[in-house]
RNA sequence: GCAUCCGUAGCUCAAUUGGAUAGAGCUUCUGACUUCGGAUCAGAAGGUUGCAGGUUCGAGUCCUGCCGGAUGCACCA
């Protein structure tokens, strides 16, 4: 009989499913491995690394297209057509498509066999993968992100970098890839003498105790507001910071006490949004070597002095409208430095992140180094990738450094979002209102559910809510934050993917239930069109996985579960699952099984939790 | 001033090496046995992809110019 495994609590972040079989491939691979030997045999000396099949735009043209031969004939200036049609005749694909077609200018469109999709979902079924696949060249990327102030509140403009960084880093481990994150926390800067003379002069220690960080941040802004009237005080608090850097014992004991405080508002929000990190090495941990950073660059001629301080500048190498070393200043291209080593001697982040590179090749030797980072700083990448290029130019050609840069989260009236008042949003007053928003939902449509599990959802679905819609938009443009959208249950939200799941899982359960199930074959049926559709849909999830950590864009696979949601809608309306019978009941209960485990892998993938009952 | 990013339906957003008739949701209208969870689904309406050129079998995507917006331009990060 077909057995469906117990639903919930199976599958966690683990790649169990991936890991069986690596003989399995999918039927998007075989194709695409068959169509690259076919044009290799018809050109021998064909590039076919960029000879890929994907998903077609449109179903009528077939289930998977390749217009690779189109752009290979250009080059050629073969005819297109012909092409296609050499190839056709070298390719088998018999196992898994109908008879290929070219159409169009030499679209390649291949469609499964019915037979064939239902053999890979039984592969599925059976365990030996989730329709994806482990890298065969695993990378060791570092995934560089969130990065909060110490002693400042975490706020709305952390949620970007920290759901999108922790959507890849689960993206890339699934696929195989040798992941480290890093949070590089902001532990170190001219504010803490701000701070250090602050603490000592008008801290409130009550309020310390009741909360550290709100009084950190009044400590940080009183004093801030008195330097920028009175010099003395300003003169003051770069005492304190020379104080600190100089090793200074007492200024030393409040710095780590400001971290350990700082620690722990982190540790709640990290908690909260379900974020872990393998490092946390903060810009303090480089300190020691930021010296010899700085000697070594002029040793080499990379950066000189200028009026007192030390910067690398252009090389000329460039042309000056891509240089970032150079700016246009009234018709002149003038010196844009990067500086490493300001006049008073300190050091600017530029310096710090130099170092944290060359620490992070010495240390992982990753292949990539990913910085999920704010689109503002682009300049600051793009300085930092050429100046390291520059420094280490051996260490630079053995690691792809990337600046995955992200937009602005607007309020509705199009300004940067704020509170009512006009302050900054703190994530933790942010995560609280979406769970209360969710749980108001939640105690309308369920009133009977227990009070601690309607809480339980309140906090999967709010959370899960703000995450999906952060991830769902282009990263690099500026969205609009509206609570109505991201927790509506229709549409591209999060609470409507997780409902699907709820769905699926209330079915399996009931099924379970039901005392005389049917014997059945293991055999997936994909009769009807819409169990078809579904399953097709269900294979894609492995290519839409590789894009996002190709791209390094989450929403591919925002976009990918909307799409299986519905296919599972339509195929829910179409087919019923519970009063069927016999073979056919069997099947499609795999296949609500099936759909569910990709759901819910997918959103986990996203680092969204789901729920058996919502 | 210069550079970067952006401009897609009334609104919010998609569109995978340049690919086939630019797709969703919201809103509006019409439907679906008091329902395998209706927190759902189906259908209709809605577009000169800011404007004007160019490249080519093919452009929302690439190039040029213009218009509009955001951001950034040495000692903060």
């Amino acid at each position: 009989m077909l057995r469906v495994p117990p639903f919930s609590g199976v599958t966690h972040f683990q790649t169990e499913h991936a890991t069986r079989n690596t003989f399995t491939m999918l039927p998007n691979k075989h194709i695409e491995a068959a169509l690259q030997a076919a044009v290799r045999a018809v050109l021998p000396d064909a590039d076919v690394s960029a000879v890929l099949v994907r998903p077609c735009p449109d179903p009528k043209f077939g289930d998977y297209q390749s217009n690779a031969l189109m752009s290979i004939a250009k080059a050629r200036k073969m005819n297109p057509r012909q092409l296609a049609e050499q190839v056709k005749a070298q390719l088998n694909v018999t196992n898994w498509c109908e008879p290929v077609e070219i159409a169009g200018a030499g679209f390649l469109n291949f469609r499964l066999k019915p037979e064939a999709v239902a053999a890979c979902l039984d592969e599925a079924l059976a365990g030996q993968h989730l329709f994806y696949e482990r890298a065969t060249n695993p990378l060791t990327v570092v995934v560089d992100f969130s990065s909060p102030n110490v002693a400042k509140p975490m706020h709305v403009g952390h949620i970007r970098s920290t759901g999108i960084g922790d959507a890849l880093q689960r993206i890339l481990r699934l696929l195989g890839h040798r992941v480290i994150t890093d949070n590089h926390i902001g532990d170190w800067g001219t504010q803490f003498g701000k701070l250090l003379l602050g603490w000592k002069q008008i801290l409130d220690r009550t309020a310390l105790e009741r909360d550290a960080i709100a009084e950190l941040e009044r400590l940080y802004k009183v004093i801030n507001a008195e330097c920028d009237a009175n010099p003395q005080r300003l003169e003051a608090a770069k005492l304190e910071l020379v104080k600190l850097q100089a090793g200074d014992v007492e200024n030393a004991a409040i710095w780590k006490e400001m971290i350990r405080l700082s620690q722990v508002q982190f540790d709640t929000i990290y908690g909260r949004l379900g974020v872990e990190f393998d490092e946390a090495l903060g810009e303090s941990f480089y300190n020691a070597w930021l010296g010899e950073v700085v000697a070594d660059l002029l040793r080499r001629g990379i950066a000189r002095e200028s009026e007192g301080a030390v910067g690398i500048f252009s090389d000329g190498s460039l042309p000056p409208k891509e240089d970032p070393f150079l700016v246009n200043r009234d018709g002149e291209w003038v010196a844009d430095p990067a500086l490493v080593r300001k006049s008073d001697g300190g050091f600017n982040y530029m310096t710090t992140d130099l170092a944290t590179v060359d620490y992070r090749l010495k240390t992982w030797s990753p292949d990539e180094i990913v910085y999920v980072v704010d689109d503002r700083q682009a300049p600051h990448f793009k300085k930092l990738f050429l100046a390291f290029a520059r420094w280490q130019p051996e260490a630079a050609k053995k690691v792809k450094l990337v600046h995955v840069g992200f937009g602005k989260i607007m309020g509705d009236d199009g300004k940067p979002f704020k509170t009512r008042s006009g302050d900054t949003v703190k994530l933790g007053d942010l995560l609280d209102e979406a769970e209360s928003r969710a749980l108001a939902v939640v105690n309308e449509k369920n009133p009977d559910l227990p009070e601690a599990q309607r809480r339980e959802i309140a906090r999967v679905v709010g959370i899960g809510a703000v995450k999906y819609a952060d991830l769902l938009p282009n990263r690099q443009s500026d969205y609009v934050f509206s609570w109505d959208k991201m927790l509506s249950l229709q549409g591209n939200t999060a609470p409507y993917l997780q409902y699907a799941y709820a769905r699926i899982a209330s079915i399996l359960r009931k099924a379970g239930e039901t005392p005389n199930i049917q014997p059945s074959t293991s055999n997936i049926q994909l009769g009807a069109a819409d169990e078809l559709a579904l399953a097709k849909q269900l294979l894609n999830f492995g290519g839409v996985l590789e894009g996002v950590a190709a791209d390094f864009r989450p929403n591919y696979l925002c976009n990918y579960l909307y799409e299986v949601a519905g296919a599972f809608a339509k195929f829910y309306e179409a087919c019923p699952v519970l009063k069927s019978e016999g073979e056919t009941r069997a099947s499609r209960l795999a296949l609500c099984e099936l759909t569910g485990r990709v759901l819910k892998q997918g959103l986990e993938a996203l680092g969204i939790e789901v729920l058996d009952q919502m």
